[in-house]
DNA sequence: TGCATGACGTGCATTTATGCATGTTACCCA
DNA sequence: TGGGTAACATGCATAAATGCACGTCATGCA
């Protein structure tokens, strides 16, 4: 039996996105070749694996089974292309950094600088998002995490501890300085969302009164002055409009790291930007705590 | 990156042929189309995969990791086939069945052939060897095996239990019995190249004349005389111009099996045959032992 | 009810991959 | 030393896969 390995991947593609269109676009081939390498792949094997339905295509039992498979092939492709990685000692060619959207303006992107400066042939590819990449499937080469451990498979390095403190515009800041009892807004991050015990303690009119889930929106609604947000001492300093009150004590924050799939860690590429990652941490560890 | 998996497959097949022409007929395919897959797999990996050599393509570093990952893909595949085999409860189609070469004609072609008659859709391809055929890369279906136990990841019955004895030709056998102290030669298989202790005690002036590796070639030597074998009992029973002559009394040896990959050992061709199977062995039990 | 949308099937032109025939090179053996 | 073989490269005709344009059908919403 010749069965075409590129129509199990399809298969699975087809899984994933529920529709010929979206795996059409994860394959980067036309909707209509997917449908067709379908065909192909349910005559080779004999089976029927999708169900045509109005809204797309529900995978029978026996689609599921290969799509299962397919994955598993895919793993073993990704950690051959991983392992090729590992062995690539050269300077040129395209690096995949990710980091949470908030370092990179203060911290992130001076590096970047830095590296393409003393690097010129590599091309950076940022993926600046809080969403934690899977190293493992080589969606990005190298990470920039704010996490307790690098994790299970990854090999990392600590750049530096750091603290949190509570940061509001200078109005606020001003009231609170001459009246220490007066009413503040919180506004909490959706997964703590209430008052720290210890801002209740010291200044107990302190209210919560918005609860956002995005760090980067908390940052605008405190320089417009809605309240304040406890966030990491580097980024209330960096943010033009924000100053730092008094209702939170700067507390331990979760460290930030270099991580990387440990098939890649040691590859030039990596290997070079943490040699321009690194120092800038060192230098500038000041930042990031009280 | 985008990598064919075709072409990984492609790389596989060369490593393990060793040339493109090799490797173009595992593949059913024209060795041109060959060379230009590993010329488009050493593109997209940015890596050179194979020496060519004047008697072929040598794998470099890169090229066997490459084969090792696509090997591990391929098992993939395998374990997908034949879980898709296992499901499969149709009685039409090929069932491939293997059996070494000297009980296909006393026993198993008879088993084909009621199978055949019950079950006219399936068609049957007999592998008739004596290697063992690796079941987890469905180099057949199901097995009938003369050992002592099914096998790692194999799910098997036991057809039945046998013996050995010596045979020869009538003429050979004569002088035997005239003069039990008359010489003998003995014709021994290339595995336990001697004659057995127990033959010569009782037969003292027997002596090892002849070494084959092939079954078939000694049953062919007996029958021209040339001296005594031990065979299964089955067999010289079953061979015309051979008769049991009493150097060696019956001997206990390797059970009769029915084996296959417990993925397959219930789909419903599989079954089907081992209804036949094993009800002919149970019926001619007495043939395989004294 | 009519219209817009999203998803899929179909026929045809085009691009791409494949096979075949021929040419080149190294090697073995008489 | 010369002829045969095995292995690979190359150019070209053919076959196959792909993309595009258009058509169909179900769904949801005004």
């Amino acid at each position: 039996m010749q069965i075409d390995w590129d129509d199990l991947k399809t298969v699975l593609a087809v899984v994933r996105g529920g529709t010929l269109a979206a795996a059409a676009a994860e394959l980067d081939l036309n909707y209509t070749t997917v449908s067709r390498r379908i065909l192909r792949a349910e005559a080779a094997l004999g089976e029927v694996l999708f169900e045509r339905l109005a809204d797309g295509y529900r995978a029978t039992d026996a689609g599921r089974l290969v799509a299962e498979h397919a994955a598993g092939m895919e793993a073993r492709q990704d950690d051959l292309l991983r392992r090729l990685q590992g062995r690539d000692q050269s300077l040129n060619g395209e690096l995949v950094i990710t980091a949470p959207q908030l370092l990179v303006g203060p911290h992130v992107a001076p590096v970047m600088a830095r590296f393409a400066e003393a690097h010129p042939q590599v091309q950076i590819r940022l993926r600046a998002t809080n969403d934690l990449l899977d190293l493992t499937r080589r969606e990005a080469d190298l990470a920039i995490r704010i996490s307790r451990s690098p994790g299970d498979t990854l090999t990392g390095l600590r750049l530096c501890s750091q603290q949190s403190a509570s940061f509001a515009a200078p109005g606020l800041a001003e009231r609170l300085a001459a009246d220490p009892a007066t009413a503040v807004d919180w506004i909490a991050y959706e997964q703590n969302p209430r008052v720290p015990q210890v801002v209740l303690e010291q200044y107990p009119n302190t209210r919560l009164r918005l609860v956002f889930d995005d760090m980067a929106a908390m940052v605008g609604a405190a320089q417009a002055g809605l309240g304040a947000v406890r966030m990491p001492l580097f980024l209330g300093r960096a943010t033009p409009g924000l100053v730092q009150v008094p209702l939170l004590p700067p507390q331990p924050y979760a460290d930030i790291w270099v991580v990387a799939h440990r098939d890649v860690w040691r590859a030039a590429k990596p290997r070079a930007f943490r040699e321009v990652l690194v120092p800038w941490f060192k230098a500038n560890r000041p930042l990031f705590v009280a």
